[in-house]
DNA sequence: TTTATTTATTGCAATATTACAATTAAATGA
DNA sequence: TCATTTAATTGTAATATTGCAATAAATAAA
């Protein structure tokens, strides 16, 4: 008790609930914001950008990394981060979907 | 410690986070699914297509309510529940906007 | 080699989440 | 009124998340 039963879902809705719980820190969102902004890599300067200690924002990189949203690569002593364009549509595109929905064809009848 | 530090985020951060966090499991997910695909009120029977009990389904329903996605009204001893369709696309919009950026604009350089 | 510099890892404490059994609450029907 | 139905609440156990200090690892520069 007290984990997701993940087993009892489809693929595509633990899909859509795995995006979204990465998404779903503010920190992780300030992280993603800043490197589509940057439109470019950025190494260490996401500790200053963000008020989180330096083992703080390397967990929430490492949470990204592994959901494949973004990607990283060792240049020097720094790590060079950016958005991992080529997963980005793919992993999006249920939650897209989901939050995207029309709700002028919803009769929310109560 | 252990807590998030939302002080620290922007309020659109926060509240981008904040959605996004409730969709981040797959049985809310499902639950939005089922509200937007049957295209009208739900009762009780969230808990017959969800297989999980009936206090959890209610603790899901719950966060959803709290969070502004979903409006549920008694009707008898049922209680009928459906996409807030008011506050859906204010609610989704930052995250929209966030997961929808174009990524051929952006030269991921690692 | 030694010293910075930068990032990852480990360990830990505080808190949050998930799930469900048991119970309560509220409304309906007999 | 009393039983039934349906959903919310409470309490609890298991697990996950968040944050940071301390440390380790890896590379570059002196």
């Amino acid at each position: 008790m007290g984990v997701t039963r993940t087993e009892i879902f489809t693929e595509k809705q633990n899909e859509i609930a795995k995006i979204a719980k990465v998404i779903g820190h503010p920190a992780r969102v300030a992280i993603l914001q800043y490197l589509i902004k940057t439109n470019s890599c950025v190494c260490g300067d996401l500790v200053d950008e963000i008020g989180l200690a330096q083992p703080t924002i390397s967990q929430h990189l490492k949470e990204l990394k592994n959901v494949g949203v973004i990607k990283g690569t060792i240049s020097g002593t720094s790590v060079c981060y950016c958005i991992d364009t080529e997963n980005w549509n793919e992993l999006t595109s249920g939650l897209l979907e989901l939050i995207s929905f029309n709700v002028a064809d919803n009769n929310s009848c109560c």
